[in-house]
DNA sequence: CAAGATTCCTGGTGGC
DNA sequence: TGCCACCAGGAATCTT
């Protein structure tokens, strides 16, 4: 399950390899994984076209070339490898793409066993007015003034901060594992209603979410060397977790056993003792 | 309009 | 040991 460190080092590694490549080809093996892949839009943008750039938004990796734009989303268990090899490797492989960097052939397989990833494209140079963006929250290691914001954000919300923190429309990239991570490092019951929040709060909440997800990525982008064959396997679970799957256990700081709920169709964890409601 | 439930999917796990 | 029910999760879409 790539969480935003995760993309954020596939997308380095990315960068680091195929950033000046040329698509020659791509070979779809379904017609959907999450969504129908629009595989006439996305040659018409891809093939034959130099890389122009990658970057992230979010959770997704966009390519970009004169004609527009290939967007990733790895979903819970998408996966990228670079790889030599032209035909799939690894089961649940939909997609096979043919670059040619330094005139060396590299082959992009986009490998997603639960297919909750997502392959789409968007034409033109306005990719902000792709769906996937238009209504998305401020990217959390950008923004100067996080916790301010994410106060403005929750005044009139009686919702967990758990549930403000991973929406999207709030700030982006805070998935479930770094959102209880982020909660116990402040000391912030999940559960708690997010209007009922000090400014102060917000603010050691917004610093604990940048560390964490820093901490993340430095860790990720040491943890590997060979980009070809380790990309998308990397910097997951990099950082002691304090909290998330740990029902039970003591907590690290004052012993008493983990405890974990459900809300809102998602599984929490926090220490009764350390995080007060 | 906000909050929470539902939906998609397969591999891994725990119970019997 | 074998089988099966259940759960994990991002994000769009729904219902209340």
């Amino acid at each position: 399950m790539p969480e935003l460190p995760e993309v954020e080092t596939i997308v380095r590694a990315l960068q680091k390899t195929i950033s000046n490549a040329t698509v020659e080809g791509i070979k779809l093996f379904r017609p959907n994984i999450r969504d129908k892949i629009p595989e006439t839009l996305l040659k018409t943008i891809l093939v034959d076209q130099k890389i122009n750039r990658i970057f992230r938004r979010s959770k997704y990796i966009l390519i970009e070339t004169n004609k527009g734009y290939c967007l990733f989303h790895l979903g819970m268990t998408g996966n990228i490898i670079l790889s030599e090899h032209a035909d799939p490797q690894k089961p649940h492989t939909h997609a096979i793409f043919a670059l040619s960097s330094n005139s060396q052939n590299i082959y992009l397989h986009f490998i997603d066993p639960r297919r909750f990833g997502n392959i789409s494209a968007h034409k033109g140079s306005d990719w902000q007015q792709h769906r996937f963006f238009d209504s998305i929250g401020p990217e959390p290691l950008e923004l100067e003034r996080l916790g301010q914001h994410l106060w403005e954000s929750s005044r009139k919300r009686s919702a967990p901060i758990k549930s403000v923190i991973m929406d999207a429309k709030t700030v982006v990239g805070v998935g479930n594992i770094y959102a209880c991570e982020a909660l116990f490092r402040s000391q912030i019951h999940p559960l708690l209603s997010a209007n009922k929040i000090s400014l102060k709060s917000y603010e050691k909440l917004a610093q604990e979410i940048c560390s964490v997800l820093n901490e993340a990525i430095t860790q990720g982008g040491t943890s590997f060397r060979d980009f070809k064959n380790t990309l998308g396997e990397t910097g997951y679970f990099a950082v002691k977790l304090n909290v998330y799957g740990r029902k039970g256990e003591p907590c690290y700081v004052c012993k008493t056993p983990i405890a974990s709920d459900t809300h809102a169709g998602r599984s929490l964890w926090y220490c009764p003792k350390c995080q007060k409601l």
